[in-house]
DNA sequence: GAAGAGAGCGCC
DNA sequence: AAAGGGCGCTCTCTTC
């Protein structure tokens, strides 16, 4: 599919074109020749001489962008975003900046090209331009990525994401919780968040970016109109010189970039966590939203299907029965227990909470109240985004937006739909690839080891060490009240045999990590405030290396503004002063959450490397736990694998833990919790068999 | 009619 | 005075 057309005149006009008209090869390139201007390139003959000049240029690194279309429109997700199937992604062109270091910082050399993607017969030579071992930068390379992928060509073998460099900088600097106890009245108040919410848009973009460092972007002003001009741009179109130009100009502000971000990497001391981790990250991460998951449609219909024949029985039950018309709607409930003298039960401060707890909780009050939560579940299901047929690509799976560094912790956030966050009982509807199957392998407990870890607590690494810390934890704490033989089995059995003491120490531990107050810890255990005071205190006991090391993290923190993690990896305040309740706790959560998220975004970078013997792939990462793909025969194997890397690549960021992995392969025909794949089916039954009773005892009645 | 606040659900 | 870290997303109800 040779695409070459004749070029309009335009093109063939411009001086780019005419500076590139005859090649000796295999001669010295001559360094003049190139810089001179922005080289189009056309043919293989030009191809091959921009190749040439690369290998023979001392380069110190490559700026790199690409202008693509979509061949499938988007959905619209709101006012001002459509989100694009990536793998209707169709590539148009790729700009290349070659940078030659000089004498100085200011001198330099930069070559500049400019190559038809429509063209198969260039591919080589970007090809091998990107796997020359300097780094590669563009600015969010997602999409270049996805482009060379779809070309079948290999990502950058060293790559920078002068984006995400900007995203790393900014973390944790604008989060919404600061823009709410700004003293100030209400329009005013709105003003400011709008004001922000647009900077933080904008903040991150080449443009503003270029700004922030003085780089000048020959093309800002026309950046909007030139994207979307590539975004209609038809098949045998040429392109036009003022494209060309602005293909040129993103390469090579992203080239100019590099050194001046690096210098900002080690001023932050994010140098290390860059190359370690985060860049890598970037194209295991844009792996994963290429790959997707498949979706059983045949099932996900079945699913829809029974969930709403329910949901239609048990709303006109609640209809005629209690009167209560929308169950989701605040009022009508606080109308409905007024109305049975039940709403004091619901009273929570000022206010009145109809949560699925403490619904839950109230559940025995009035039959009507398990009907509620029934609805409220059914209809939270059938409201998934995920079951929309909106996201389906052509092959059958959903590629949702999965972004990196999402969370001000440094963790990972899918949306469109969010899949980390899909409704367990609707897991099995991914299905693995015809002739694969799908595993599980997740940390046993790591928060709890790395805070031992990263807050140097020696009681708390060896309980995590001893295998389940929080019954190794109970067995100490509980001591007086065990038998001796309860004090010496094995945390696999006590879990079964002392449930609810374990379950204290879990809620402790986590609370403790979270800053949970004693008044939290006692609405958790269902006790009272002076008796959470006291077990906190005595849990706080047990771990008095890690009580002090809590509180210098949220003292010296706040002052020096932002919190760390074991590689560097930073959130940063968004204001300078005494910190807040909130900004105290974060303080002391981030080393732990987000340390967790770098170990995680190291061993997903390993995995991805070595999958490729297996032909495997990761589909999901969800924080602590990675789902993979692979053919049925090899699942075992990379099961192994990956528990082996992710136990490994832990102990090498925190030496001092034995961690535990669990491995879940039984069902390996769908996506599932601990081996249960029928979640769905479990819960329709149970349903129908609260319908049974409800339905015969209001028939006794009458 | 659009947009935002608040409540509430789900996930780690 | 309120006091659980990090998210995405939907629904209702109010306001402009």
């Amino acid at each position: 599919m040779n695409l070459l057309p004749i070029w309009s005149d335009r093109v063939a006009k411009s001086k780019a074109v005419e500076t590139c008209t005859s090649f000796n090869l295999g001669l010295r390139k001559s360094r003049n020749y190139y810089a001179a201007d922005c080289n189009f390139v056309e043919t293989p003959e030009q191809a091959q001489g921009m190749l040439e000049l690369a290998q023979q240029r001392p380069l110190s690194h490559i700026g790199f962008d690409t202008e693509f279309r979509y061949g499938r429109p988007g959905i619209r997700i709101d006012k001002s975003k459509i989100r694009f199937d990536p793998l209707s992604i169709e590539p148009l062109l790729m700009s290349l900046a070659l940078v030659e270091p000089g004498r100085d910082d200011r001198d330099f050399r930069l070559y500049s090209f400019v190559v038809d993607l429509r063209n198969p017969d260039l591919w080589f030579a970007i090809k091998g331009i990107l796997s020359l071992p300097v780094p590669c930068c563009a600015h969010f390379a997602k999409n270049e990525l996805f482009c060379l992928w779809k070309l079948g060509l290999p990502e950058p073998r060293m790559l920078w994401d002068t984006f995400i460099f900007e995203k790393l900088l900014s973390l944790g600097r604008h989060h919404h919780k600061y823009n709410l106890s700004r003293e100030s009245d209400d329009s005013e108040l709105v003003k400011v968040k709008e004001q922000a919410e647009e900077k933080r848009e904008f903040g991150l973009s080449l443009v503003a970016t270029c700004q922030r460092y003085g780089v000048a972007h020959g093309m800002e002003g026309e950046k909007k109109r030139l994207q979307d001009s590539f975004l209609a741009h038809h098949d045998d179109m040429p392109f036009s010189a003022e494209q060309i130009r602005y293909a040129a100009e993103d390469a090579k502000v992203a080239s100019i970039l590099y050194p001046l971000q690096i210098q900002k990497a080690v001023e932050h001391s994010l140098l290390r966590h860059c190359e370690t981790v985060e860049m890598d990250w970037v194209v295991t991460n844009a792996r994963i939203e290429w790959e997707g998951v498949r979706i059983d449609l045949k099932k996900r219909d079945d699913a829809i299907h029974r969930i709403s024949t329910n949901l239609k029985v048990l709303k006109h039950h609640l209809v005629h029965q209690h009167g209560i018309a929308n169950s989701q709607s605040h009022k009508q409930l606080r109308d409905f227990f007024s109305r049975h003298g039940l709403l004091e039960q619901f009273r929570n401060a000022d206010k009145f909470s109809f949560s699925r707890e403490n619904l839950k909780e109230k559940q025995s009050l009035h039959p009507a109240i398990p009907l509620i939560r029934a609805v409220r579940r059914s209809s939270d299901l059938l409201s998934e985004k995920f079951l929309s047929p909106d996201f389906i690509g052509i092959d059958g799976r959903i590629r949702p937006e999965h972004k990196q560094l999402g969370a001000d912790t440094g963790r990972q956030t899918s949306c469109w739909p969010n899949l980390l966050g899909l409704d367990r009982i609707l897991r099995p509807l991914v299905v693995p690839a015809e002739g694969c199957g799908i595993g599980e392998v997740d940390w046993s407990q790591v928060e709890a080891g790395i805070a031992g870890a990263v807050y140097e607590d020696e009681a708390l690494i060896q309980m995590f060490n001893s295998g389940d810390v929080y019954s190794s934890m109970a067995q100490l704490f509980f001591k007086d009240e065990l038998s001796a033989e309860d004090l010496t089995i094995e945390g696999k059995e006590f879990k079964t045999k002392h449930k609810s003491l374990r379950n204290q120490m879990k809620t402790c531990t986590l609370g403790m990590l979270y800053g949970m107050t004693p008044s939290g810890l006692a609405r958790q255990l269902g006790t009272t405030k002076a008796k959470a005071t006291r077990l906190q205190k005595r849990f706080m006991k047990m771990f008095p290396q890690l009580q002090n090391a809590l509180l210098e993290a949220s003292q010296f923190g706040a002052i020096r503004g932002y919190a760390n993690t074991i590689s560097g990896l930073k959130r940063y305040r968004g204001r300078s002063g005494k910190s807040i309740h909130w900004e105290k706790n974060w303080l002391i959560n981030h080393p732990v959450q987000g340390s967790a998220a770098v170990v995680f975004k190291a061993t997903g970078n390993r995995l991805r490397k070595l999958y490729t013997q297996y032909d495997a792939r990761i589909i999901i990462p969800l924080h602590d736990a990675f789902i993979f793909e692979t053919r049925v025969e090899c699942l075992k194997e990379v099961a192994e694998l990956t528990a082996q890397v992710m136990c490994h690549t832990l102990q090498e960021y925190f030496p001092v833990l034995r961690p535990l992995v669990e491995v879940n392969i039984t069902r390996s025909d769908c996506w599932n919790k601990d081996g249960n794949a029928d979640e769905l089916e479990r819960w329709i039954t149970s349903l129908n068999e609260l319908m049974e009773v409800r339905l015969s005892s209001d028939a006794e009645a009458e």
